[in-house]
DNA sequence: GCACATGCTTGAGGTTGTCAAGTATTGAGC
DNA sequence: GCTCAATACTTGACAACCTCAAGCATGTGC
């Protein structure tokens, strides 16, 4: 079973990079979820609550505290969406882009462990998870 | 850059299961940190509180009340160490050990992403993570 | 013995998360 | 148009997680 074996060392990969996202968020003042939010949210494009709490897999309820807390550092706002009432779509401001784009930068920069590799395994490797992960992939 | 991209794919991995962790947690009624602590503890190998701590990399204020739920459901036991008696030692008992036997298995099933691979590709993933990670790992 | 460090606990305070309940709005069916 | 159910969001209660500061007990260096 090498299928085991790959996604345990996947996680393991994982657990030795735990403290990374947390520094990271930490240095900019953000939490992990505020930083899976600021992340969804490209610049100029208007996300209904709803689906940021479908990209957080939590409870809709959950996603009100979270985007108050970020509303209220002026990163991003609420806005009433035309075609629906009830609905009120989240948009990333000026100054939330700031910020996103330092954490995207941050979160790209790959860690030791990836760095550590030749060229040629990191080419084998994007090769083999581009065939693991499914076509459809919203980041 | 495929150092960028390869950890790109690992992150989008993860976050693709992101609901996994605490699926199986709360089959098993334990939070996420609950597990992390489970899987830390192997049966007849005590642990002090300081090195919990440290596998958790938080506050070892929080490891109390983490370690305090667990062991009001007898999961595990606080205990004296003989050596130096301001430490406490974690040991799971034979419950916990049940139960950190299911949490394990469930982890280790490899998700689908995983499982649609050729068995060369799970191999060559292997070799490549195998090499990615130091040799150091506890588990 | 004394000063200082270490291991753990407690309490305050903030964030995340769930669930149940409530409001506003939409859409389907009559 | 009216009613009824579904949907989108908010609120409040509650629990867990997490950090920090403070405190207690113990160990170590001088």
């Amino acid at each position: 079973m090498r299928a085991r074996e790959a996604w345990s060392l996947v996680l393991e990969l994982l657990l030795a990079e735990r403290r990374r996202v947390p520094a990271i968020a930490g240095a900019l003042r953000l939490s992990a979820a505020q930083c899976h939010v600021l992340r969804h949210l490209e610049p100029g494009k208007p996300v209904p609550m709803r689906r940021v709490a479908e990209a957080l897999a939590c409870d809709a309820s959950n996603v009100t505290g979270i985007v108050d807390r970020l509303e209220a550092r002026g990163l991003l706002e609420r806005r009433a969406a035309a075609h629906d009432r009830r609905v009120r779509v989240v948009v990333i401001t000026r100054r939330g882009a700031a910020v996103r784009a330092r954490l995207v930068a941050r979160l790209a920069a790959p860690p030791p462990a990836i760095a550590r590799l030749s060229p040629a395994e990191q080419r084998t490797l994007c090769a083999i998870l581009r065939r693991a992960l499914p076509p459809s992939r919203s980041g």
